[in-house]
DNA sequence: AACTCGGGGCA
DNA sequence: TGCCCAGAGTT
């Protein structure tokens, strides 16, 4: 039934979206490699804009695993309320916290292996977190990718993991990171998961769902 | 694969 | 009021 796009055409798709976002970066607000791994945390199923404002708060004090430990789970809940599932989040981060003191002396590891045996860190954060604050190769997957890189025919993947999996051998490693961007950057705006704005998208010549859609 | 966690923004 | 949001963990 669905197909995926030709080579040329995902590298036209590619060429498009640099030239449409080519400054693409992370919207969490950061300030090192600690404070990208909370404020993704707080991301889940939450927007940026959202935890951009919680994080701004927060981070004045506690932007260390030692300061976020002085809070209690139900005074850490408090500050990060407004992200959700806030009473899961506060539990995880502290217990993040406390490993990484432990175990870690405090540094965030730099490998997904490390970062996904922390509590509430799965594939997707721990891509986000070595690919941006590490500069390490990652094609993080998260709602706006598997939706518009599936709907648009860069990969055929049935879920999350074979998404990225297609992703990261369809697309040049040099560029996974900037695309994770673009994509997202995409599918907030345009590519939306109800209403897509097809008519404006730039990249509607080589959509497979587009062209689905007109004929 | 399905279910749970969840407040806030927007139509 | 209903739907959705830079997911992860458990069953």
């Amino acid at each position: 039934m669905k197909k995926k796009l030709s080579k040329k055409d995902i590298n036209v798709v590619l060429n498009k979206l640099e030239k449409l976002y080519p400054h693409a970066e992370c919207e969490l607000a950061y300030n090192s490699p600690f404070e990208l791994l909370i404020s993704t945390i707080l991301a889940a199923q939450c927007t940026d804009v959202r935890v951009n404002k919680v994080t701004s708060e927060l981070y004045k004090e506690y932007n260390t695993p030692e300061k976020i430990l002085e809070l209690s789970q139900e005074e850490l809940e408090n500050k990060i309320r407004s992200c959700g599932f806030y009473s899961t989040k506060s539990k995880n981060i502290l217990a993040t916290c406390k490993i990484l003191i432990e175990n870690y002396d405090g540094v965030v590891p730099d490998t997904r292996e490390e970062l996904m045996k922390l509590p509430g860190v799965g594939r997707k954060t721990a891509n986000v977190v070595i690919s941006n604050a590490y500069g390490k190769p990652a094609m993080a997957v998260d709602t706006h990718v598997f939706r518009v890189s599936n709907r648009i025919g860069l990969v055929n993947g049935k879920n999350v993991d074979e998404t990225e999996q297609q992703l990261m051998k369809n697309i040049p490693k040099n560029l996974w990171t900037d695309t994770h961007h673009r994509i997202i950057f995409l599918g907030r705006r345009i590519c939306k998961a109800r209403k897509p704005i097809c008519e404006e998208c730039p990249i509607n010549e080589e959509c497979l769902y587009y062209k689905g859609k007109v004929m």
